[in-house]
DNA sequence: GGCACCGGCCAC
DNA sequence: AAACGTGGCCGGTGCC
């Protein structure tokens, strides 16, 4: 039970002298509380600063507490830190409605999660996080309440106490980080609020009468299949109804099974790879397999995704979840702009409003050169040194032949080989992948790892150390658990992939939120910001004019931001200027 | 009616 | 050495 006196400030003259004695404090717990949580469409409420022995609320609707310019320096220097939960709600906030930039954050989510290093059976909520580091328990029970009208005192106070809570928070995750040896890949994170914010802020322009069009084109297509596969599998269907339609959920994985056997097609599931081998010999599964992408079309990317499209700007707007994977990759939702189709005809609907342009730039095979880094393989080291082509090079070493006789399929599969061996790709799985007897892949893979026997040797190490640590790092200094059972193989079996693929995985996270926070602020001189990230795509939308000046900086700065990371192996980015999402 | 789970499929 | 990693979204299904 706290009995910190929490002080509102409802005026000028006390707001003067809030300010005053906010300055001189190195670090303070913030909050806000705002009329909903779409920034674009709320109101910020109140805003809370939690300072040793006091807590100080400023009411926005009494105050313009934000147009303080002494508030302003405190708010945007990197000097005082400010303690936040989910820092990037209020970062947001702040930057839409008072274009005042946050910086110096510590978020304690954030810093849980990577305390957590991914373990699963762990919360990060604040009330998760207070319990589980103070013992405390927090009441959230005002957290949903009406912030837009008159406020009661009690409102007041419990608004005081979030804020409050930041300041023992933070003393005891920053000695966590430090023991754990977390501090770099923190602050990477930390810095990385903002441009997030920021990018979610910015949002997608979608071009909606061009989608809308699409999914008008593509629901045709879905009606027609279904008339078609219904048909297909109508003898595989118990009781069809003598008029209309045979009935049956072509959606019901279940049914569709029951009709297949029905009809002597004998499988163990659905799956189109379970599918595929059976397409040629029997027309209705053909059909299921072009009926299932279709209906992942019509459903997925369909009419739904335009409801994502927010009224006052025109733009999707999605939410990052900036540790989203337990490796430390950001994942995207609502909606998840990291997954539309990358055909043209999707990818074309964003499009740059009129005297825009996209600059869209990825890392060229960031993940296997971040590999060679770490390994030091030397026949690796070299293939990229050389600035061949990659998959050509390691087919003419695996098969032993001169770079111009290698095949179309030696390189096929050395592609394959090259993007899959950080998964932990088995002979099965490339067999399945290149088409080839079981005991040919396995020849393969034998040859790969004779011809990169560091890596070999890394990757195994890499698997190893994860079992008997249960722990990874990435280059960051990120830290990744694993729990599993010892005695369970197919667990350890996991594991070792995870051992293998996590540290590179997040590695690459590491260095596309640095680009980001470097790219962040290297824009500001332009009419330029970061519309979207993809793992290892950074998307920009940039004035047409400052296009050209733009991608030079984009590229410059994901050189950068990977350079930090990766010393050894030349890093290239393929940027494109474009009038839509397409390369 | 809401929730959790699963099978399935999209991205990197 | 019988299974290539990370996510999110959808509809069906079964539960409360």
């Amino acid at each position: 039970m706290s009995t910190t006196p929490c002080v509102l400030i409802e005026n000028e003259t006390a707001l003067e002298a809030a300010a005053r004695e906010i300055a001189v404090h190195p670090t303070i717990g913030l909050d806000t509380e705002t009329t909903g949580l779409d920034p674009l469409c709320s109101r910020v409420r109140l805003i809370q600063f939690a300072i040793p022995g006091k807590n100080l609320v400023m009411d926005l609707f009494k105050v313009r507490a934000l147009s303080n310019p002494e508030i302003r320096r405190v708010l945007e220097s990197s000097e005082t830190v400010k303690v936040l939960h989910n820092a990037k709600f209020d970062v947001k906030m702040l930057l839409c409605h008072f274009n005042i930039e946050l910086r110096g954050i510590f978020d304690t989510l954030l810093a849980s999660q990577l305390i957590g290093a991914g373990r699963i059976d762990i919360g990060h909520g604040l009330a998760a996080v207070a319990d589980r580091h103070l013992s405390q328990e927090v009441d959230k029970s005002a957290q949903a309440s009406d912030w837009s009208g008159a406020l009661t005192q009690a409102q007041y106070e419990y608004a005081a106490k979030d804020a409050e809570l930041m300041l023992p928070l933070r003393e005891t995750l920053a000695v966590q980080i430090d023991e754990l040896r977390l501090n770099e890949v923190a602050k990477l994170e930390f810095e990385c609020v903002l441009p997030i914010a920021a990018m979610e802020l910015a949002g997608m322009a979608i071009d909606a009468a061009c989608w809308r069009n699409l999914a008008t084109e593509v629901g045709r297509a879905h009606e027609i299949l279904s008339i078609e596969l219904k048909h297909e599998l109508a003898p595989g269907i118990e009781q069809p109804s003598l008029f209309g339609e045979p009935e049956i959920n072509l959606d019901s994985p279940a049914q569709i099974l029951d009709a297949l056997a029905r009809m002597g097609i004998n499988v163990e599931g659905t799956r189109s790879w379970q599918l595929q081998p059976l397409a040629a010999e029997h027309p209705a599964v053909a059909k299921l397999i072009e009926y299932r992408a279709i209906q992942k079309a019509v459903t997925s990317y369909g009419l739904p995704l335009l409801e994502h499209i927010n009224p006052l700007t025109g733009r999707l707007h999605p939410d990052f979840r900036q540790i989203g994977a337990t490796g430390g990759r950001m994942s995207c939702s609502d909606p998840n702009l990291q997954q539309v189709p990358n055909t043209p005809e999707y990818r074309s609907c964003f499009r740059a409003p009129a005297g825009r342009k996209l600059v869209i730039a990825d890392y060229s095979q960031i993940e296997i050169r971040i590999l060679a880094d770490w390994s030091q393989d030397t026949s690796l080291v070299k293939a990229l040194l050389s600035g061949e082509d990659l998959h050509r090079v390691t087919a003419s070493q695996m098969f032993g032949v001169k770079l111009e006789e290698v095949s179309k399929e030696q390189r096929a599969a050395a592609k394959q080989l090259n993007y899959g061996i950080m998964y932990g790709l088995g002979a099965p799985g490339l067999a399945a992948r290149v088409n080839c007897p079981l005991s040919e892949a396995e020849e393969m893979l034998r040859k790969y790892f004779s011809t990169y026997s560091g890596m070999a040797a890394w990757l195994n190490e890499a698997a190893d150390r994860a079992v008997r640590d249960r722990e990874n790092r990435t280059r960051s200094g990120r830290l990744i658990h694993f729990d599993f059972d010892p005695q369970d193989r197919t667990q350890v079996a996991a594991v070792q992939r995870l051992g293998k693929n996590s540290p590179i995985q997040g590695s690459c996270a590491d260095i596309i939120k640095r680009a980001l926070a470097l790219l962040h602020d290297a824009l500001k001189a332009l009419d330029a910001k970061i519309v979207n990230c993809i793992h290892d795509e950074i998307v920009v939308e940039a004035a047409e004019a400052e296009a050209d000046r733009c991608s030079t900086i984009v590229e410059h700065e994901m050189i950068t931001a990977a350079r930090e990371f990766i010393s050894s192996i030349p890093v290239s980015v393929d940027t494109v200027i474009s009038d839509a999402w397409l390369k």
